[in-house]
DNA sequence: GATGTTTACTTAACACTGTTAACCCATGTC
DNA sequence: GACATGGGTTAACAGTGTTAAGTAAACATC
């Protein structure tokens, strides 16, 4: 296996093990069985490195989103299971659901945008279950694409409030989950589908 | 003045400018005129600094809130201007807004709870909102605690992901924060009562 | 008024961090 | 054999959070 790839793996053990704060270049290294400076061999600084890591994070995310997809359900069961799974890969992925959310494409140099690619192609799959959703006329939307920012946004709220331990103690997780994916996906449609 | 109320008011004054990653010990030491050891005569350490931050972004943040309270206006009315306000707050002070979901509630020591209680206000004053609109027959909701975290989870998705320019450039902000705040609050209400 | 005590701060240092420049050495090429 | 090159190293710089020890001025007590 190639030197690069095996950074990678490692950076992700260190990060589910240790949380974003022990991840150094050093570290890395050691564990690696290699010098902190060859990191540099293959990443120009700590930045790309982990916006390598965020790059397998979003992959491994659209992977799973494509996964629950099930063209034969209606489009209201649809964004309804992405949701879902939406979640769950966040719930089972903390840390790397997290990455994906950490570094932000702005601080990034040059190449953000291709890179962020991935996400772009889900907001696209989203749009587009929506747009089927009014082709049927089980929904009414002006702008599938905003709506599916919306959506995300919304989900990406939902899990990092609970990832953040924000959550009141007395308030369970998963009943609150499913509230607020029901709310999120429910009060999407009815709003513009005028009853 | 207090040392301690200057270093929190240069920290503040750092942040706002170089952002998170230029805030260190010693560059806000010396823009106090102070050695970087003083700090920790004040705060036990760096976290506990930011902290104090995050308490004062939050105090602000209810204070804003509290403000946009009018208790003349319906229910309905009051979640919708609550949440405006809100989004307001978060564009007009970004990096404030940040800090308080930058730093999480699990990795302070001690007083968290405590330090906390401010955001718990928050969520206090729309369950009560919801409440009344339970009792005004204007909604129908089972847990409005449930509910209130809801709401708040998903304007702070929506924020976030705002703030963090992870909006596509195509899509332009207002009517994005203004589509958003409408289905979070009105999927909200109609969620709950059947047409 | 000399003595001790407290308060508010500094100096020096430790163990880290990301990052760069210079070097080394085995391999393949002419 | 000379030479370049790929894949790593060592040494170092500047900066980080943090701690232990020291200092100097203000205050308290006898």
């Amino acid at each position: 296996m190639s030197l690069r790839q095996e950074i990678i793996i490692v950076s992700k053990e260190l990060l589910l093990k240790g949380g974003f704060a022990q991840l150094s270049m050093r570290k890395i290294a050691k564990k690696a069985g290699v010098t902190a400076t060859s990191i540099y061999l293959y990443f120009k600084n700590k930045d790309e490195l982990l916006l390598a890591l965020v790059e397998e994070s979003i992959e491994k995310l659209t992977a799973v989103l494509k996964d629950a997809l099930d063209p034969s359900a209606g489009p209201v069961e649809q964004l309804e299971k992405l949701a879902a799974a939406y979640v769950q890969y966040a719930l089972d992925n903390p840390q790397e659901y997290e990455i994906i959310y950490m570094v932000r494409p702005e601080e990034m140099p040059k190449y953000p945008r291709e890179k962020f690619q991935h996400v772009r192609e889900i907001y696209e799959l989203i749009a587009s279950i929506i747009q089927s959703g009014n082709e049927q006329h089980v929904l009414d939307v002006d702008d599938p694409m905003i709506s599916a920012y919306t959506i995300w946004a919304q989900l990406h709220g939902v899990v990092s409030v609970v990832l953040s331990r924000r959550l009141d103690t007395r308030i369970p997780k998963q009943p609150f989950l499913k509230h607020a994916i029901d709310q999120i996906i429910h009060g999407f449609i009815i709003q513009r589908t005028p009853a």
